[in-house]
DNA sequence: GTTCATTGTCGTCGATCGTTGACATCGGGA
DNA sequence: TCCCGATGTCAACGATCGACGACAATGAAC
């Protein structure tokens, strides 16, 4: 999964935490931390602490891998379907 | 390259600020932080903000990628190195 | 209906983050 | 040699994080 932002992290950790049957409770007892920082993360908290988040994503099995970003390019051109000839 | 610690986020924070040509100072008005947080993440401060550490990602062209941890196999059979039969 | 686990939220409070401004060090160029 | 840019570090200081305890809402199981 691709994570850009704190938003992406968190569904990240969400699925992969449900896809391990774990409570946040239990993934917050794993990483060292408080359920309701759990909480926050899962709901996108952008001013989280990054080695905690780091913790939680190796908690779950989980690692990042710090690649280039792909080209800005949607598949779609838009001056075909905003400008041009139909 | 694989980040599993803020130290390594701080490696390739540097190795593609570096690769850019980029100051300290540079980059840190890019992601709109002080040089001296830029300093800190690239030392490995694993209290850094989250929500700057994606941003400082993005702003290099880079994003993260959550895969599945590689499983812990070093090639190294322990078993038969300590243990059994030579 | 009742109970229980899970999740989300709130207030409080100590700890600490990030900013600012300043200063030292190191290297390269004139 | 003398500057100057880049980097690392330090001391405040205001803002805010994360932990804790408590509580409500929801849904499943009985």
């Amino acid at each position: 999964m691709i994570v850009r932002t704190a938003r992406d992290l968190g569904a990240a950790v969400r699925d992969a935490r449900l896809q391990r049957g774990w409570t946040q409770a239990e993934l917050a007892e794993r990483i060292d931390a408080s359920r309701q920082w759990v909480v926050a993360l899962e709901h996108g908290k952008s001013t989280a602490e990054l080695g905690s988040a780091l913790r939680t994503i190796a908690a779950l099995g989980l690692v990042a891998d710090l690649v280039a970003a792909p080209a800005v390019d949607s598949g779609i051109d838009l001056d075909r379907l905003l400008g041009g000839e139909s």
